[in-house]
DNA sequence: CCTTTATATGACGGAATTGTCATATAAGCT
DNA sequence: AGCTTATATGACAATTCCGTCATATAAAGG
């Protein structure tokens, strides 16, 4: 009766996917770069020094989660950061990790 | 000379390693589940039916990164969300699911 | 000080993710 | 149509992560 009623504020499978994407170095990397302005596909793997194949699939998960949208523009195909979100997420985050996990960066894989 | 002054807005290894904190879906469970109040491990591995030694090993991840706190009381140990960033941070994440991620549900491991 | 309860730590095999290579698609040009 | 440039896709080995087991530490109570 009383059985706690389904509100399901957070979608837990829904966050931790959404976060994953944000889990990986070039993709945040990707993201970061995008804040200065849309740019394609040849243009990330360049300033990132990353294979364009490398960037091409971290870019599709991105996309995947609505965090970057993409246009073609001829022969290019040109990604744009969805700002709306993501901007503030990561303000927070730099927020987070300036105030409480100032070390965050020493450690390469989180120790178990 | 003119070689784009380093203010490193964003650091993007420690983002990356931050959300790779909350990339997990035990994880995210115990970051929502102590959004209701502070709780030891036995109270959190029951909730959320988890072994102790799973729970343990996620809430150091957590706490490693600032995102939670830990106290001991007499032989349990309590652990306390850091509500001040991890509130926003989840509010942000569930509004940007629901407006741009909809179905970010059903896919369990993300495409590429 | 031995036992019990609560939690943490370390190790290891299986599972998931990543980086790279080979290949496919798609647009523009000649 | 054939060639070139830009990007995406699929597959696979290698790395990394996770779940679990065994064990360690730490507090409390007899």
């Amino acid at each position: 009766m009383s059985q706690r009623l389904t509100l399901q504020k957070t979608d837990v499978t829904a966050v931790s996917l959404l976060f994953n994407a944000l889990s990986n170095e070039y993709r945040v990397g990707i993201v970061n770069l995008l804040r200065n302005g849309a740019k394609n596909v040849g243009e990330i793997s360049e300033a990132l020094k990353i294979e364009q194949t490398m960037a091409s699939h971290n870019l599709k998960c991105l996309a995947f989660c609505g965090l970057v949208t993409s246009q073609r523009l001829g022969k290019t195909i040109e990604y744009t950061l969805n700002r709306e979100t993501v901007e503030p997420i990561l303000r927070l985050a730099d927020k987070h990790i300036s105030k409480y996990a100032a070390n965050l960066r020493n450690c390469k894989t989180l120790e178990r």
